[in-house]
RNA sequence: GGUGCGGUAGCUCAGUCGGUAGAGCAAAGGACUGAAAAUCCUUGUGUCGCCGGUUCGAUCCCGGCUCACACCA
């Protein structure tokens, strides 16, 4: 049983409630996959996955989606189930974590949550502040506006409209500050009124694990899987959605770099390579994200454990 | 063999009318409550090809060498 060192483990970390839920966080091409469905096999149980990205149904190959086979031998949630053109957010998979969670507590009392996406595995723990839905008119208006007249413009909006939001935010960040203005623009009130830094308590244990590898080694790791990607036919699955380039879900790295190859402003050699180096840099991101989360319980060089562990059967 | 152009940060290059240098990318670190595989912030990095000359002082000017590229033979 080669899950063998994680299970003593989490073995030993029961608690008072009944039900578990056992995630598994770490930076993209660690190996999250591969531990996740062995728990769940071992616990006879299901899989949450917490990716903002292996949703989609239309993008399986540039998000390195489990294999058919894994997805054949435990159910996944969060996989597959959403269209592109589908809008998805922290907020909605708060929601449907939490069903999934529901459900699959009516039968097991452990669930397997998996994924890279932090702010989707802390709104899931913790819960994520109550906001007002935007009019699909009144972003596109200020994405617009923002478009034809550039950073400045918002934030002098921003300094004006909500100055309370201003003097603690992100100036340089337009992403965050057209967030600001939507809010103020739909509800009159500033962004910070809804934001109450409230955590929630869960009806579940909540045991986190987090997979770590030397920087070397998660870097080969990375340019392996990229390779692996374009043999088995990353381009095509982006040239069927290069009418959906424009959509939240294709901002992806492994796809927008191809769009750049189709659009004539790179070889395919050199989207390639963009692809490892954007993949790299997000893993660092990930990294940074999931370092600060206390409750994560590392284990370092995962694969090597499993070696040395494989021999010598704890369960 | 001759002519031309070049050799400056890990990469691509800018620059110094002579006072030992700077952009982009990469890299490292960080932030992040409805776009989060997104978005944003911070930070280095150097025998300025080699040897000599002129000069108080040379990466810059001069001479030689060397390497790369292009063209001519």
């Amino acid at each position: 049983m080669p899950t063998a060192f994680i299970l003593f483990f989490i073995y030993s970390l029961q608690q008072q409630k009944q039900n578990t839920v056992i995630i598994i966080a770490g930076p993209t091409a660690v190996g999250k996959t591969a531990l996740a469905i062995q728990l769940a096999q071992h616990f006879n149980t299901q899989i949450i996955s917490a990716d903002s990205r292996q949703c989609f149904k239309e993008m399986s190959i540039g998000t390195a989606k489990p294999s058919a086979e894994e997805l054949n031998a435990v159910h996944h949630y969060f996989i597959n189930s959403h269209s592109v053109t589908e809008e998805v957010n922290a907020g909605l998979y708060e929601q449907y974590a939490l069903q999934a969670a529901d459900e699959i507590f009516k039968h097991n009392t452990t669930a397997i949550m998996v994924g890279g996406t932090g702010l989707y595995v802390k709104a899931f723990c913790e819960g994520i502040d109550e906001m007002p839905v935007i009019p699909s008119t009144i972003r596109e208006n200020i994405i617009a506006q923002y478009n034809q007249q550039g950073l400045s413009w918002l934030q002098t909006e921003l300094q004006t409209k909500d100055p309370i939001f201003w003097n603690e935010a992100e100036q340089q960040n337009p992403q965050r500050l057209m967030r600001a203005l939507e809010v103020m623009e739909t509800t009159g009130k500033s962004i910070t009124c809804y934001r109450t830094k409230n955590t929630v308590e869960r009806p579940f244990n909540i045991i986190k694990i987090g997979l770590e590898l030397p920087r070397e080694q998660l870097v080969n790791n990375i340019n392996k899987r990229v390779d692996m990607m374009v043999e088995d036919g990353l381009v095509n699955e982006v040239s069927l959605l290069q009418s959906c380039s424009h959509l939240n879900a294709l901002q992806t790295v492994g796809y927008k770099e191809i769009f750049d190859y189709f659009d004539g402003n790179s070889s395919l050699p050199q989207a390639i390579e963009q692809i490892k180096i954007n993949t790299r840099q997000y893993a660092k991101r990930q990294m940074t994200w999931f370092k600060k989360d206390k409750d994560i319980h590392w284990f370092n060089n995962y694969p090597a454990i499993l070696q040395e562990v494989l021999h010598t059967s704890l369960i």
